[in-house]
DNA sequence: TAGATTGTTAATCGATTAACAATC
DNA sequence: TAGATTGTTAATCGATTAACAATC
């Protein structure tokens, strides 16, 4: 099956939640025009994107809820359990080893580091905390999948290169901040300040 | 002037950023190549970006730092501050309260809303936790811009109308869950879980 | 002048939307 | 059968990139 374009993926699983939900309400069938109800979407554009997948819709029926889910899910996830590790066990990297959304199945974090000797050693929400210079060994042998950087942006790029240097090819970048990384490394960002500014100026003009 | 596309927008905001780091740095004079270089945009975006705007660049020299963050500026922000409210002072809530990001003169986080009566009353890095019941009155007084929601999603909804209700047309919602909001209401989400997935799927085919 | 860089116009690319055929 | 909904093809829209002229 052809590769989605990056903004597909996105809201590919945000159809596989929607339809967890579903399911949570007993509700075995959905249409498109319901599932646009429920996201926003335009009925037309989630129809495109189910149809990349082999076509389980019925005419004048909708969806099995169940069945849709599981479609987009085998092509996705595959079963999958994506591996974090969190760099900064400050205010922002507790946040996120308390954050519930990282204790399904689907995701786990499995390790975060710090400097700060009075943060090391101890375990947040089960999970430990190392020195940074341990990342390397520490992420090899837990075979994490994305590093996720809640550090002060004077220090992203020092944890962006251990990152890289311990094989991790996925980086979710908090700091406000650009990272320098290797072509083949990804990197997305989620940065608190701009997404305020934009959403201000946008609604502004 | 005419309205620019919320990409382009967003953009901007990171040159106004980069600019403010390179004047730290005592970098008077930079290129589009060399802001290419710190974003990892391209340079051709970059100069398109900046061609909605009174001409700033010197050929053959490239912009004067300072005049180029004050274009952009004086077009997006126009001196302006703003003022955000939180709801929900967990852990999350309390990372977004001490976002050294959000202290800055471009952006005041003015209040906060919980149910839990253990905060309320409380003062978080100087900001005040109030009943969310209080929302609609205290954010007519301090005149907020912009709504974030750090709730658990059960409540993401009832948050979103009392937001709704109090003037704000505009949320920042942290909730892994849509809302539904009237049409004059703008909505981003940062979905931390969504995030995550999408980079790990992506990467993955 | 030569060369580097800006700024703009045209071409390309990708994503969304519209129209409609297929089907239950 | 009639009507609703899926799924696909074509048209539109917007954003990015390529090409190049302008200019210091």
């Amino acid at each position: 099956m052809k590769k989605l374009p990056r903004k597909t993926i996105t809201r590919v699983l945000l159809y596989i939640r929607t339809l967890e939900g579903l399911l949570k309400e007993k509700r075995y069938l959905v249409s498109s025009r319901q599932l646009s109800e429920i996201t926003g979407l335009s009925d037309v554009k989630i129809r495109k994107d189910i149809s990349n997948f082999k076509s389980v819709g019925k005419p004048r029926v909708g969806y099995k809820t169940a069945d849709l889910k599981k479609t987009l899910e085998n092509y996705l996830l595959q079963n999958h359990t994506v591996h974090l590790v969190l760099f900064g066990v400050g205010n922002l990297g507790s946040a996120i080893l308390k954050y519930p959304g990282f204790h399904q199945k689907k995701i786990k974090l499995v390790a975060a580091f710090d400097v700060d000797r009075n943060k090391i050693g101890k375990k947040v929400n089960g999970v430990r905390v190392y020195p940074l210079e341990r990342a390397p060994e520490v992420i090899k042998r837990c075979r994490a999948d994305i590093g996720i950087i809640a550090v002060p942006k004077e220090r992203c790029q020092e944890v962006a290169d251990y990152i890289v240097l311990s094989g991790i090819h996925r980086i979710l970048n908090f700091a406000p901040h650009s990272i320098n990384v290797p072509e083949k490394v990804q990197v997305r960002s989620i940065d608190f300040t701009l997404r305020i500014l934009s959403l201000f100026c946008d609604a502004q003009s």
